[in-house]
DNA sequence: TTTGCAATTAATAATCATTATCATTAGTAT
DNA sequence: ATACTAATGATAATGATTATTAATTGCAAA
């Protein structure tokens, strides 16, 4: 890891308040990795361990819940169990899945992000925030076992 | 409850190859008040006992999960824990949820499941289902625990 | 109707993801 | 460097849901 990336790291916590510790920065780092946007508490220890490093299961569900309170990480709840989390530096967008390969594309349709606000003043509400999961099979066939994302729209 | 609504409980579980049980006749008893459309398990448990009746927890959850499968009963995930259910004679419909009351909307835009399918096929993959939920507060107030529900558009 | 048997049930143990507890350790402002 | 509070790791606990299993029950055939 670059010295440019750990100086982004402790930053970004400052930031937020939180204090620079090494089981949040290497929370941070795997969530950095571009090959796997969405993953969820289990896969981080996982990767972690795995590298060697001494961090607890319990740690990882703390610190990512901090990052989500602190608006630094978004959590999802795709189908299927266990949430997956995210880095929110990006815009906001909403997520397709394959159910084959469990490749996750992210969206955005201003159409739909506007028919929610109308859908939701017709009725007298006011919409605070919605949770969107579009899920499908790839065109074409797929395999297995993927994950790749790039906002699109 | 009369005659007429437990005939078409035993013709709606021949229907879809399931036997004729009690337990399934509450289940679907308790479903089938309007009062209430989306509610949980432990929800369900709760009233049948309370009403003196023997049944398991497990059983409801048992009885739930083969009405999902047989396609009588939607199952649904609202944020915070525990799934939620409903009949599913009416219409495809998604969900507006007041964060403070409770109260469900059942909604339905046909732009939004339009843009569904464009936002796949743009992606080069086949929509098969999707959630959506939408997360607000009532304008003008209200107070907390109600739950009502008509399909709007 | 009775009979026989596979389907269903109730109770309870087990599982899975997540959170709480608590004694120990480590950031950080002074 | 010091002190003090926040953060951590290990593990127990929790809450929702599912699996197991012995006992029961719906129902088709006789």
């Amino acid at each position: 890891m670059n010295m440019e990336l750990k100086m982004n790291q402790n930053k970004e916590l400052k930031k937020v308040g939180l204090k620079v510790t090494h089981p949040r920065i290497l929370v941070l780092e795997v969530l950095q990795n571009p090959e796997k946007k969405h993953i969820s508490a289990e896969e981080i220890y996982r990767i972690l361990r795995d590298r060697g490093e001494e961090i607890g299961l319990a740690t990882i569900y703390r610190v990512l819940n901090q990052f989500d309170d602190a608006g630094i990480v978004d959590k999802h709840h795709f189908d299927g169990g266990k949430s997956v989390f995210e880095l929110s530096d990006t815009d906001h967008h909403d997520h397709l899945i394959c159910l084959n390969c469990g490749k996750v594309i992210e969206f955005e349709d201003k159409i739909i992000e506007r028919c929610q606000v109308e859908v939701a003043e017709r009725n007298m509400m006011t919409l605070t925030h919605h949770s969107l999961y579009l899920y499908g099979t790839c065109i074409g066939g797929c395999t297995p076992e993927q994950e790749t994302s790039s906002p699109d729209s």
